[in-house]
DNA sequence: ATAAACTTTCAATAATTATTGAAAGTTTAG
DNA sequence: CTAAACTTTCAATAATTATTGAAAGTTTAT
């Protein structure tokens, strides 16, 4: 496999996996690019090389910025703005869970919290309603709070330690 | 909150989030009335309740067999099929951990190495390319592995651990 | 102030994904 | 075997989501 289909097979493959971690193709493609360029690229630069519009690169950038991983550089000189992505794989992943965390999961946990307090009237189904949705609710809580804790530490004890427990 | 409002606000929610597990909105809200009936539900009940089509039933309810969190419970002298959901949030989330490491992150991790693998030209693109899909590599086997651990475990010890951890 | 260089916005359109419903298929009862 | 009860399949259609492209907006150089 020589770069140029390494390249296009890395930014597809990472492209159609933007579900995984909650974003749309466009984004993920950009992404990409960005995070295996030796440089800064322009909006130019990345219109042709994923063969998407102005409007579509401008949008997904803005997006891309949104959540905290791509970042414009201003280079002295040029009028044009410049792009790069967070180029560490850890920084990537703390970044990532961080936003889903605060875009996805907390809301479904504080709808979760509410549905199962709702007052427990004796029927059978309304205790069945409260107990399972009291169960997601620990189960979510539980697992965000993990995620925040392994992906926001200084780490490094934390990391050593779960790779002892995983092994 | 009432039940019938709880319940409806509840089905939605987690319907809606069917993404983030990667699922689709029905097959998402048929599992949710599942899980917070008392008893095991007919096509015709899921339906009515759901307003859904009898194909768009009968297809997603397959799925969720394939997936392994819902079977169908064959009542005694009843021609009907019925069915339920894994109740147990622990074992649910279990199985969708590892359909989806199965289906989605394993297929990605095979990329990722295939493409991290190219011959280095020595050229600085090249480089790049395979430092960057390598870490990226390094990190989901990592990812990977961690939680298919954390979710197969007859578990107590890990837990346990695990909750010492992110106190 | 003006024009060139560049970016953003957004209504229109295209692409994708989900849903329907009726025909075909299957199983069971009699 | 046949009909009734039920489920599955799948082409058509609807709903949703992504993308385009051109007009409007902004910034900078002169």
């Amino acid at each position: 496999m020589e770069y140029q289909e390494a390249k296009e097979k890395f930014i597809s493959t990472w492209g159609s996996l933007g579900t995984l971690w909650g974003i749309n193709k466009a984004m993920a493609q950009i992404q990409s690019l960005l995070f295996i360029s030796t440089k800064a690229l322009s909006m130019e630069e990345i219109m042709d090389e994923l063969k998407i519009s102005r409007g579509n690169t401008s949008m997904n950038l803005r997006q891309l910025m949104d959540w905290g991983i791509v970042t414009k550089e201003l280079i002295p000189g040029e009028r044009k703005e410049y792009f790069t992505t967070e180029k560490d794989v850890q920084e990537l992943a703390r970044h990532i869970a961080k936003e889903r965390s605060r875009r996805e999961i907390k809301p479904v946990i504080k709808i979760l919290k509410d549905v199962s307090s709702i007052k427990d009237d004796g029927t059978a189904k309304t205790k069945e309603l409260i107990k399972q949705t009291k169960a997601l609710h620990d189960l979510a809580e539980t697992a965000d709070a993990m995620m925040n804790k392994i992906v926001n530490q200084e780490q490094n004890w934390i990391t050593k330690s779960l790779l002892k427990l995983i092994k």
